[in-house]
DNA sequence: CGGCAATAGTTGACGCAACAAGTAAATGGG
DNA sequence: CCCATTTACTTGTTGCGTCAACTATTGCCG
């Protein structure tokens, strides 16, 4: 019996039983695995990073296909350094254009073009095929409802703000079935 | 192209229903936000990225508290020039040491010092607290199997030689089912 | 036993992300 | 109205991971 020492310092509780750290270890390998899968299938068929084709779709969904840099920033999880890399890389291949914000003079809209609204159309098959092939076609209906559950459980101390699930979607309405 | 076409793998099939794209879309963002923390509260408390941690964890648990490099990049899903890297900073910094292998002069060992035991037992309870606070506490006991069924599943695509998920429990046991 | 392919690992160059500092415009207080 | 602060974004530097190339050793096959 390991006594875990709850003492009064660093309240560090017991390191983990055996089922915890089992599904730990299992978590972590997901979360190391996954994103390659997805770059390289990606990358190979569209040139694109997932965080590129993330940025693009956002822009897609967006009203008028334009948002602000620290909205899409938000919205993707990049912080702006990261989010004016990938901006100015994507405005030199012609996928996004980046224009001064009528409103706020500080402010720089970025817009996806025809030819980036294109790109994304070719390369989206590809994707969701790759996304079946290496998720969902591996969950029963039952377990993809679990797993909606447990990572929005995850999501409440990883994300309190919603900002990675709110924007994609709907603009207003976040998870509350409130009236 | 490389697709072995069992099913109409350019036909694209559907496009994700609700359901599914809902789910995809926050196991995702579990994907993209998760490993920051990690890195963030190692970094900080322990100046270990996680991969790091995961790497003297993998030595520190072998026997011998030693491994050949190729097996070290084995289970921590690494490559072997990234491991290199990585062992070459580790060394530099007493937390691990590097010899030949007697057995293949091609191969090299590595082993974690006494220097590198103790940080990672100065390191293990920040690391298990923030596991804790951020995946094992928002998760109840059901949820808690139902997401080691769930990432077993995914690594049955993912990973399919278990090179992630075996060694670090069972060190004997990978080829040889009992005679 | 000579030679050629395969294996094990290291090294250097390039790309991307994080951090820090800088610019420019909007706010806010005296 | 002016100057300080905050906000919005860009730019340069550093560090890590990947790819490609290289060295060294082993194993194989005639």
């Amino acid at each position: 019996m390991t006594e875990p020492a709850r003492s009064t310092s660093t309240a560090g509780p017991r390191p983990m039983n055996d089922d915890e750290a089992a599904a730990w270890q299992r978590l972590i390998a997901v979360v190391e695995l996954l994103p390659p899968v997805l770059d390289a299938q990606l990358l190979r068929d569209a040139k694109l990073t997932h965080f590129e084709y993330m940025t693009l779709m956002a822009l897609a969904s967006a009203p008028g296909e334009a948002m602000r840099m620290t909205a899409l920033a938000a919205s993707t999880n990049a912080t702006l350094p990261r989010l004016s890399h990938v901006v100015r890389r994507l405005e030199e291949r012609g996928l996004v254009e980046r224009f001064p914000c009528p409103e706020d003079r500080r402010a720089t809209n970025a817009r996806i073009t025809p030819e980036g609204l294109a790109l994304l159309d070719a390369a989206a098959p590809g994707h969701h095929d790759t996304v079946r092939s290496t998720v969902l076609d591996a969950l029963s209906a039952e377990q993809l409802d679990q797993l909606y559950a447990i990572a929005g459980s995850l999501l409440e101390r990883l994300d309190p703000d919603g900002r990675l699930t709110a924007t994609a979607c709907h603009p207003a309405k976040a998870l509350d079935p409130a009236p």
